[in-house]
DNA sequence: GTTTTCATGTAACCCGTTACATGATTCA
DNA sequence: TGAATCATGTAACGGGTTACATGAAAAC
């Protein structure tokens, strides 16, 4: 129990939501998906899987076409184990889905939200997305000012230091402006190679 | 013992260096100083200078001007307390400082390291940001190979997501060869306002 | 006089990694 | 036939936060 990082419950119940797979496999589109900001290791993947199966979101099946129970375990545990969402797991993503409060703001959170905007609607988007921009123009505004006070005690390159990461708020902001701009325009992300 | 995470060991060492100071105001210039990419919080903090108290790096002084003893203690224990360098830390921190091996080439080494280049040798510097830079490359590499293989799965937002976390880093190979060309030519960032 | 900021600490918890253990399957 | 990759799991540890506890000093 209490194994939950929500970012990876999300992650593996979406990922689940679009076809059953076995541990292994998820942990490697878990980290293409997520692979730009965050990455999990098997320690953290396998028991959060028990967890869900244990909260009723996910149903484990051995994999009739290959038994591969091998020895390890005094009765024939451990065998390759497909993952699937039951009912109660797709109602829970699709309640994670439709979160669009100040917790969807946030650094990580916003990651994955963002990568399972394909299966979201339009409108929990845009408040995603508007939340997350007002959320980083308060956040510019603060270092912007927390950096005006100290600017003369600081040298070059701490200097530098401040300047490049508040540079790169201000481009996430940019960034996110295009997407909402984009969204009312109600056309795909610039580059996009779809219809 | 252990209380360790390297990067906060350095920016202790490092603020302490230029002047010392109580637990309360060191944390303040530390999450100025990482502010851009990491903060620290007081249960972390604390336990950290106990800790370079014991290893011989940091020495406690009651600071005569305000005794500020409160009964929480059983006997007198518990006031302000102004860290100070000892000999050993000062050679400690000389020694962090001209690391510019792997380690130094990682995120969050990476950031404490150049805040602390005002002090930093420099060939050391250069090491750094040249590590740094082929490290990132490196990634870079990994991703787009990764982002390659995938492409034609993955939807609009998951691919933009992508591109967004790719642009980051290219735009930090760019600083940081701009950094790089700044060293050789042995001027400063450019925006610096000094001499 | 009361709110804010200064100032120090700790215990409970959380989230996650590393290293280990075990074995099957595939491919050169 | 041996290396790489597939596949699952756990125990020990690491590093950090939150919430709590306590109180002085300054500012309003």
């Amino acid at each position: 129990m209490s194994r939950r990082s929500g970012i990876l419950e999300f992650a593996v119940l979406g990922l689940l939501h679009d076809s059953p797979m076995h541990g292994y496999e998820l942990r490697k589109r878990l980290n293409v998906l997520l692979g730009s900001f965050r990455a999990f290791s098997y320690g953290t993947l396998y028991p959060c899987l028990k967890s869900l199966v244990a909260q009723g979101y996910l149903m484990e099946e051995k994999n009739p076409g290959d038994p591969y129970v091998p020895a390890t375990a005094i009765n024939g545990k451990r065998s390759k184990i497909v993952y699937r969402l039951t009912p109660e797991g797709k109602q829970r993503f699709e309640e994670l889905l439709s979160e669009s409060g100040p917790d969807a703001w946030e650094d990580e959170q916003f990651g994955v939200h963002f990568a399972f905007f394909g299966q979201t609607d339009r409108a929990v988007r845009m408040r995603v997305l508007e939340g997350r921009r007002n959320r980083l123009e308060e956040r510019l505004e603060r270092m912007r000012s927390a950096l005006a006070k100290t600017r003369e005690r600081l040298d070059r390159y701490t200097l530098e230091l401040q300047r490049h990461g508040l540079e790169s708020v201000e481009r996430e902001v940019r960034w996110l402006n295009e997407l909402i701009e984009t969204e009312r325009g109600n056309r795909a992300p610039r580059g996009g190679d779809s219809p």
